[in-house]
DNA sequence: TAAACCGATTGCAAAATGCAAGCACTAGGG
DNA sequence: CCCTAGTGCTTGCATTTTGCAATCGGTTTA
C-alpha cells in the first residue's frame, strides 16, 4: 500500500481507502449478501466490471480488510473473508443505509419492517458483528 | 440529477451520491471546519482541484444537500450552507472517523481527548446537529 | 467429451481527475 | 485614480481510472 495520504484528518484517511463507488459495495456483499467468491460479487445488481472487482479485492487484501483462502471444494476457487478491521466497517454501512432510507428511493425489498431505538440499534449492530466474526474469522477447516 | 441509479440497495444509493474521494470532504469542511466559501474549501489540507470542487458543489446543490446564497459583504461571494439532508450525513462522517482512529494513522491534532459511551455519542451527535441547524438552516439576513 | 465454471487479465474507448492558467469582475488601500 | 488581492468559477490538456467485452489456462460437472 502506498504510504501517502492526503491529510491526517480521519474522514480523509477513511476516504483514501474506501472513497470510491465500489469498495464498500464489495464489503456489503461480504457482510450482508453472504457472498464469498469473485463470481458471486461480479453478479451483484450493480454490475461491477471484472477489472474493477479484481483491483478492489487486491486493495482490500493489501489493506488487510479482507483475507483470502483456498476453497477445499474447488482447486481454483478462493474464499474471501472479512477481518476484524473489515467487520469494523459495519457502522459506516449502516449509517449510509439509514441516510438512504430517509433521502433516497430505496427499493421496497430493502425496507426494514421495524424501527429500532438508538440503543437497540447499537446492540443489533453488535450482534451482527458477532455473527460476522463467527463466520469470517474462523480458521479454514476448523 | 440523472434518475438512473445502480440498484435499489441503500448502500449503493448512498454511494451513487457521495461515493468518491471528495464529496464527503466538502461536507466535512462545511460541517466541522466552519468553511462556507469556495476558496476556503479550495485551501483545505487535501488540495482539491478547482474544477473538482466546482463540480462537486454543483452536484451537492442539485442533490439539495447544500444551498448557496449571496454574501452581503461581497457581490461575488457566495455562502454555502448544509440543508437538513446534508446535516443528516453527520453520523456517516462520525463513523468513518471512528474507524480511522482505530485503523488509520490519524494525525495527533485530530485525536479526541475523551472517549464517549455509545449513548453519549448519540446525544453528542444530536447536539452537533442542532448546532449545525442553527448555523446552516437560518434564513439569510435574519 | 463438451460445457460450464474458476479468478483473474487484457486491449481499448470513454469518463473522470489533476494541474495550472485564465476570466470578468469586486473590494480595499495608497 | 491605479494597482493588487480576492471572488467563484471555467478552460485546455495530460494523466489516470473506469467500463466493456473478450480472453486465458486451467478445473469441475453432467
Amino acid at each position: 500500500m502506498n504510504e501517502k495520504y492526503r491529510s491526517g484528518c480521519p474522514v480523509s484517511l477513511g476516504l483514501d481507502i474506501f472513497g470510491d463507488k465500489w469498495t464498500l459495495l464489495i464489503v456489503r456483499d461480504l457482510m450482508f449478501g453472504g457472498k464469498r467468491h469473485y463470481r458471486e460479487m461480479l453478479h451483484s445488481d450493480e454490475h461491477i466490471a471484472s477489472n474493477i472487482l479484481a483491483d478492489r479485492l487486491k486493495m482490500l487484501l493489501e489493506e488487510e480488510i479482507i483475507t483470502k483462502t483456498e476453497d477445499p471444494s474447488h482447486m481454483q476457487k478462493v474464499v474471501y473473508s472479512l477481518t476484524e478491521k473489515g467487520i469494523a466497517l459495519l457502522p459506516i454501512l449502516m449509517q449510509i443505509s439509514h441516510w438512504s432510507y430517509k433521502y433516497r428511493p430505496v427499493g421496497e425489498q430493502f425496507v426494514p419492517t421495524t424501527t429500532l431505538s438508538a440503543q437497540d440499534e447499537f446492540s443489533t449492530w453488535d450482534n451482527w458483528m458477532e455473527k460476522l466474526r463467527k463466520v469470517h474469522l474462523v480458521q479454514p477447516n476448523s
